[in-house]
Parts: C-alpha cells; structure tokens; sequence
DNA sequence: ACTCAAACTTTACACTGTCAAGATTAAAAG
DNA sequence: CTTTTAATCTTGACAGTGTAAAGTTTGAGT
C-alpha cells in the first residue's frame, strides 16, 4: 500500500493526497481517514501534507470538490444520451442514486460531514451554487417551463423531487436499511406520478 | 463543567455517560464526542466508563438508543392528541421533522453513523424493528386500511412517504442548505397530496 | 553559480481509544 | 459482625491522531 519515492519532491503531492484520501474513505469508510494514513499511502511524512493544506479540514474539502466533479459529471452525461426531456430527468435521477450506491461512503461523506453549500432559494447565481443540484434542477426547469406554474411554484416542485431523491438515497446507501427492491425504481416511480400529475399544468399562473 | 463526588462510586455512572455524551454531542457536534471528555464531565477518571461499556462504539450505541426512545415517544404522543388518523399522520410528519431541527446534531448522529436497524421489507417482527418508523407505519396503515390496495402497493406507499419525510428532515439539519421557507410546510404539502390521490381507492386490489 | 522560496522531514506536544494492573468499596457469605 | 468477593473506579502505559516549530533538501530564477 505504502508508496515509495526516488525525488525529495514528489510533484504531484496535493492532487496524490486528495486521490489516495478518497480511496481510503471508498474503501475503508469515512473514519478510517486520517492525515498520517494518506500521506504515508503518498510515501511521504506524516507533515508534508501541511505544505498543501492548512489543516485537515481543508484536505477533506478538496476531496469533496473532487468527487462531486465526479458526481456532476456523471449526472452530466445523461444529458447527452438523450433529446427527450422526460427521459432525461428519469436517467438523471437513476444517475444520482446509482452514483452513490456504486460507492456508499461517499454519500455521508459529502453530506454529512460537509461544508458544501447548497442553496434551494432563487437568489443565488448558479455558479455559486452546488453544481449537482443546479444540474438537476436546470432539467426539471425544462420541463416545468413547458407549464403555466409561477416561478415560485416551479422551484417548490424541483425542491419537492429533489427531497424524495435525497431521502431514497440516503437510505439507499445506510448500511442498516433492509429494502428488497431495488431504490432506482422507486426514483421512477416518483418522477412518473410527478410527470403524470404537474406537467400538464397549462392554465393560469398559480 | 466537570463534576465531583465524594464517594468513590458513582451510583449511576452509566447514566450519567450516556445523558452526558448526548448532551456533548448536541452541543458541540458528533466529533466534539470523546470518551475522555465523557468521563471528566461525569467526574470520573479517563477508564472508568470501560467498566459499563466495552469501547467507545458501545457507548455511542446506548447514546443512540436513548435518543431513539425520546424519539419514539415524541412521535407516539402525537397519536394521543388527536382521533382523526389524517390528522395524526400531518401532526407526526411535523413531529418528526420538529424533533431533528431542534436537535440538529443528532439526526448524522443517528442515521449516518448509526448500528440502528431499519427493516423496511414486510418479513420482520414489528418488535425487533427501528421503533420510530414502525410507529410512523402503522398510522399510515389505519389510514391505507380504509383502502383496497393490496398489502405490497400498501408498505410501497408507505416507504414512499418515509423517504421523502427522510430526505426532507436530512436537508433540514444539513448546516449549509439555504432554504427559505419552514421544512415541516413542505411535509405537510406532501401528505395532502398523498391524502388526496390515494385514499380514495375503494376499487379491486392493485 | 548563487539565492531563495517552496516542498518535505524531524521533533515535539496534547489529545485520543484501549488495555493491564492496582485500589476502593458495596454487598454477599460466613 | 467479620470476611470474602466481585463490581466499580483509578493509575499508568502505549499506539495512533492533528498540528505547530524548526530544520533539510532541492528545483527554479537571477
């Protein structure tokens, strides 16, 4: 496991830090972390992680911005597989669960532990924002745009989708949580009531 | 902050951890929890909680139990109030929801870091199975019993509402969500529609 | 070739969980 | 009422943790 080098400099510390951090978390859980363990996984000592960050908090931060690329990135490429709008937001929202049942722990370690801020309101440009929800949220835009429901509205219904979608995976993911089916199906099943029941909304604003 | 006793036993020691590490952990967040600090706040030296609870892990799941029960009982009180089981069910949504805002700390507490077993498949004694959630299904029972679906579209139901009460109490303690309106509005919103398209099934079994 | 700042190491300290050995004492047994 | 016993609590130790300070190495720029 333990990483040897030739170089006093590694080159590459900080991005090998983050890497072999999430490895650890994805393979032993989030406890299992720490400092001393990653940087001697980099073949490195147990304080050269402070030429890159200030503090252990700040390493985990940039582990988490690196997954939730992932994680966007992931959910961004289901738009591409597809032109049907509908279609879309399903295959995203299998994406969202499947991400996370695919690696359990990353689902605590994002949103539990977490300084990543998401914000549910209007007020915020979207590239302050949590990209993953802005993501979503610009698909089930879409959709709505196609009704006549108040902007107020409209976000009151993303929010709504999107609780369901990160209560299922929540418990998608908890060790302890017996369910014999399968979590993604329940995902669909929410977005066809959802497209059944809103979307052909085309009377006045509300 | 730290306690002292005359007598050399501690007559309620294992109580004593237990109330006192919840109230650490509501305090001062989960990581601030230590056996150590446990233990000087109970007055007693760094090792004697060993004498209640084998390690750390088995303290925490006696914390947990504790809080479980609390729990419970907030959630069963709702039933008393009230004798409309529509009702019943809206008040223990809002209880539910209520009872992890205004203890944030312990909803990762119990739910991300937890031994808590919840089954949620139709195979387990209600007895051995995670006291708050069965409380939760059998109200929504009654109300579904008055329909006609059948015993699976019927817990399916149930585990739909669950999960979305789930994810929306998880967005709720989340530090860094930015979300305008009150949580508990949302739930309610939820079991109106809930209410509205589901309970009017008098048809043949689906 | 020299300088210097960034990257990394070493040493040190307080804090953590846990174990083993010992001290105290409440309760059971005589 | 003494004696025994076992539960409870203390002390001391050890490895592991995060982090600060001081020292070492080395690549890059003058």
């Amino acid at each position: 496991m333990e990483q040897q080098r030739q170089t006093y400099h590694h080159k590459d510390l900080r991005n090998a830090l983050i890497e072999t951090g999430i490895q650890i978390v994805n393979t032993e859980g989030v406890n299992a972390f720490s400092l001393r363990k990653v940087a001697a996984a980099c073949g490195v000592s147990h304080a050269a992680p402070y030429s890159h960050f200030q503090n252990k908090e700040e390493l985990l931060e940039a582990m988490q911005l690196f997954i939730t690329d992932r994680f966007s990135k992931q959910l961004e490429s289901t738009v591409q597989k597809n032109n049907n709008v509908a279609e879309i937001m399903k295959d995203m929202g299998i994406a969202y669960v499947s991400f996370f049942v695919e690696n359990p722990a990353y689902f605590q370690f994002l949103y539990s532990q977490s300084n990543i801020k998401i914000d549910l309101s209007l007020s915020i440009p979207d590239d302050q924002n949590y990209k993953p929800y802005i993501i979503y949220k610009n698909i089930v835009s879409k959709l709505l745009g196609q009704t006549h429901y108040s902007e107020e509205k409209q976000n009151d219904i993303i929010i709504t989708i999107w609780a369901f979608i990160h209560g299922v995976t929540s418990l998608a993911t908890m060790n302890n949580v017996n369910y014999d089916n399968d979590w993604r199906e329940k995902v669909i099943d929410f977005m066809d009531v959802f497209q059944l029941s809103f979307l052909n909304n085309t009377g006045e604003k509300i």
